[in-house]
DNA sequence: ATTATCTATAGATCTATAGATAATGC
DNA sequence: ATTATCTATAGATCTATAGATAATGC
């Protein structure tokens, strides 16, 4: 553990305000602004930006990083099962629950988009795992799990992308709607998806409350 | 049918210009340039630009908004058959197809990215359509048909982003791939998915000589 | 003494318009 | 005569740094 200054720590807080004050423009899809409003957004000297990143751009790509991680992190806390297929449900469920309950986090994601699900960071090379795992285990169609990752993931911000749009849909039904969709499409029978997806799933926010320490 | 004055072509012909020079840009995914450098790519006076378009913004949105079109009136063109999942699965081959084909239309749909799932323009009210009659006529699965397009638009959007990340990818294998992917989640037996996505398909290059004029 | 942050600002860059020029309409 | 385009540029905006200030290290 190395030892964290207080100068450390000053530099990390200032770093943090201004990654924070980009995930908030990120959300809200103003990434054409000068500096100096993140600055101030950051409530951090224009001077202090220059200090951290070089320009606009590396401090955005690190703002999505960063949430990519955070969502990444709750999604490890879940348990394991020993069917492969309800281990993905599960993920899948709680990936769209997760969308509506931090719409800030998901913007962020919404804006660096369709580069995540090519991306070898974050979900998708869980969800190949997954798949892979099922593949493995005879409980899924043989496929090619690049492209089943590809809709997967594709599908997933597309739909979080709906949720975001509609508030007045109702998340919890269609998340388990979309996880039904995609275990039909990995080859389980409509009623064997319909079953895994009426699973007792874990409480959101006590996932959410255990990854907030990190 | 409005009489074209040469005044018209030549306001057409400087408009269009500027939306080939933003479609460029947008594949390039450099929107972040001043009006001077759009309107030399367009080899226009920089004055032309604020004749058109009040700012970059609207010229990027209308350029996104042009390649949709273009996109949907190539699918148009599909002959129908009896059978809605024959019907849908050719559109989705075709679609996939296109991508590879054009490779240029296709960045600057990944641009615009997720918004265009959600959009009710393009490619979207054309799959929803398709859904739906496959679902009244019984061949799919009775599911909610708004998260199915979002499943589908999502997918085939982020196996864009794949076929554009990884030349070596055989786009052909991978569009079929897709489509059995999608029969399948509709409710499709595998091997009723694999006969229909060996059906011969229409020349890819003769559709895109066939919309070239409009 | 060192390191991080902040303030002020020089210079670069960009926008958007005014007025000139060129093409078309009649 | 009208309409579209082009050129030149005033003024606004933004970037990135230099030097001052404040906090921490030892």
């Amino acid at each position: 553990m190395p030892t964290q200054t207080r100068s450390d720590q000053r530099r990390a807080r200032t770093r943090a305000a201004l990654i924070a004050a980009a995930q908030k423009l990120l959300a809200e899809r103003r990434t054409n602004v000068p500096v100096l409003e993140i600055t101030r957004l950051a409530d951090v000297g224009l001077g202090s930006f220059y200090n951290h990143f070089t320009d606009k751009d590396e401090l955005f790509e690190t703002a999505v990083d960063e949430a990519l991680e955070r969502f990444g992190s709750i999604l490890d806390l879940l348990s394991d099962h020993e069917d492969p297929a309800v281990v993905f449900g599960q993920s899948l469920r709680l990936t769209v629950r997760l969308c509506r309950r931090e719409p800030a986090l998901t913007r962020v994601l919404l804006h660096r988009g369709l580069e995540i699900t090519v991306a070898d960071r974050g979900l998708v090379p869980r969800a190949r795992r997954d798949i892979d795992a099922g593949i493995a285990a005879g409980r899924f169609r043989n496929t090619d799990s690049r492209i089943a990752v590809s809709i997967v993931g594709g599908g997933a911000l597309s739909l979080a992308a709906l949720l975001d749009a509609d508030p007045s849909l109702d998340a919890d039904a269609a998340a388990d709607d979309f996880a039904i969709n995609i275990l039909c499409m990995l080859g389980l029978s409509d009623s064997d998806a319909v079953e895994i997806c009426r699973m007792n799933l874990p409480d959101v926010d006590d996932l959410l409350v255990r990854t907030e320490s990190a």
